[in-house]
DNA sequence: AATTTTTACTTGCAATATGCAAATAAAAAC
DNA sequence: GTTTTTATTTGCATATTGCAAGTAAAAATT
């Protein structure tokens, strides 16, 4: 179990997350890595509400609401009133906001091109079997787990 | 390539990667996630300079260069000017630091204990050999990579 | 029907992180 | 003996995070 601690702690690292700006150009667009997430997981809903993204995400419902507002002045998304309970915010993706997602699908399918093109399709194959594996595992765990809610692992 | 795009942004996001305080409490010690990973490093590097440490870590020198103040602060790790070259500041892990990254690894230990308790040894080790397939993509893609440093694979 | 409680979401901070630009200080190059 | 690099540290200015507290609307209670 030791080395899939290793493994996990060198690919956390690896894949940028420790510095939030790594793709500030990147992408071209200014999203942030949170608000990234944000429009890959309505898109994946297909909407859903302020409530059910947030906690999808995991993320604190009051960043949440912060990085949601800036993604709507932005014009990424729309927030409409639920008609059937006012207290309801709906989010969808709006053109714009679709665009940039697919926009972040198309750099991301090249970084990983580039990487994973000295694989076999074999090993390709393996390897994201293997993250299927790896998150329903993490899902699974999460849902009978301890307190938590969505988050299971300790990010440190 | 789709479906490993797909499983990556699910991944860090399950693992907690979009809160940074997800874990203020789980391991007991006040270390954000970025210096978790500096004691992280600098015990499997057994040491090195600021720049060798951040480099690895591929995270920005400046901030680095704060955490470790931190990190100093706390009584978790040396830092001693390099009698080889006076410009140069060595890390080691004080017994304190040492004894944070293990309670850190025994936390993460027992997460993951019941994470992949649901899975087959042989489901396990084709996960983490498929880690360790993709950490070495990444390096190697990183390697000769476009501009970039260490980072390779953008976070959003 | 009026009031209390719960739920969904939004702000007010206060603490912290981030990175660029600029400063310091010590080697290396000229 | 200057001038240039290199290693590391600060000065901002900006952004993020989450808790506590606030609004507003639905649900539950009396």
């Amino acid at each position: 179990m030791e080395s899939m601690r290793e493994q996990l702690q060198i690919f956390t690292r690896r894949f940028g997350l420790l510095n939030e700006s790594c793709c500030d150009e990147c992408c071209g667009e200014q999203v942030s890595m949170a608000q990234s997430h944000i429009l890959f997981e309505v898109r994946r809903l297909g909407g859903g509400s302020m409530q059910q993204v947030a906690e999808a995400l995991g993320i604190d419902i009051t960043t949440f609401s912060r990085q949601a507002k800036g993604l709507d002045a932005k014009g990424l998304i729309t927030r409409t009133v639920s008609p059937d309970d006012r207290r309801v915010t709906l989010l969808g993706l709006t053109e714009a906001g679709r665009r940039v997602v697919e926009k972040i699908d198309r750099y991301m399918a090249a970084r990983l091109e580039k990487i994973f093109g000295a694989m076999s399709r074999f090993e390709r194959e393996t390897v994201v079997r293997s993250l299927g594996l790896l998150n329903d595992a993490v899902a699974a765990a999460g849902g009978q787990g301890a307190q938590g809610g969505g988050t299971v692992v300790c990010c440190k």
